[in-house]
DNA sequence: TAGCACCTGCTGGTTTTCCAGCACCACGCA
DNA sequence: TGCGTGGTGCTGGAAAACCAGCAGGTGCTA
């Protein structure tokens, strides 16, 4: 499936529940039903983890007597798919645009080291590009 | 409403309308249904359109005998609530890993003219935060 | 003016999502 | 051994999403 197609296959909640282990990396049911906003009762939560390792997009370790579960895909594919998503979406595919709005966002938060590091990151891929 | 509590509140295919109106920044319901993966009828476009514009998501503006949709909130508020959101998500919430994963998507496609003025944005922002 | 093309508003029924409840199992401990 | 705690799988029914169909309006043109 592509990673694409993989965001529309998502009810809200589903996707909020992935979005909640893509962040955490990994989760038990009890972890994931404290991070949802407006949280259902566990059982609930337990039933949409089930329906999402059925279609496939998680699969869960056993920790003991309970399951730890994490997404199938990757961390930095899904990373890729949603910003490209996002950057079609909202920056006209410019990959300029984005990086633009990304540091007015982050502009307070952003220290000296910070831009000294993205500065690097920019001028190693002029040194590639070329 | 807070921009992150609308991704929230949006059903599957009202976020994918949502974001085609974003992209194309307004859209007649014929202009969605065509952008719209796997399109429904033209009614179940309208009826979407409809519900959306009741919800505050939307509004539209007459052009001669046509309804021509655009979002209410604005889509410089949009995006930053979408970016901070993939930021939180995907990215610890660091911008500069960010930049790394936005550099790395798209370095085949970046020209040396880009990259130089993705620079001249990092310096700009040293100097402000100086 | 009649017919056509294209739009709007609304409604009802199917499908999907969403959730709580229930039965059962494993472990720790008095 | 008996009980409490905290996990698991499963199910049915309410609620929401989704969609097609229909009635009606407007403007164009033959």
């Amino acid at each position: 499936m592509k990673a694409q197609q993989i965001l529309l296959s998502l009810s809200r909640r589903e996707r909020e529940i992935m979005d909640v282990i893509y962040r955490a990396g990994r989760a038990t049911a009890a972890e994931v039903m404290a991070a949802l906003s407006d949280p259902p009762g566990y059982s609930a939560v337990r039933a949409h983890l089930r329906v999402l390792e059925e279609k496939g997009h998680l699969r869960h370790e056993q920790d003991g007597t309970r399951h730890v579960f994490l997404p199938t895909l990757p961390a930095s594919q899904a990373r890729g798919a949603a910003m490209r998503n996002l950057l079609q979406t909202f920056f006209d595919g410019s990959a300029t645009k984005a990086v633009a709005a990304l540091l007015d966002l982050e502009k307070d938060k952003l220290g000296e080291d910070d831009l000294e590091r993205i500065s690097r990151l920019v001028d190693q891929a002029r040194k590639e590009g070329r």
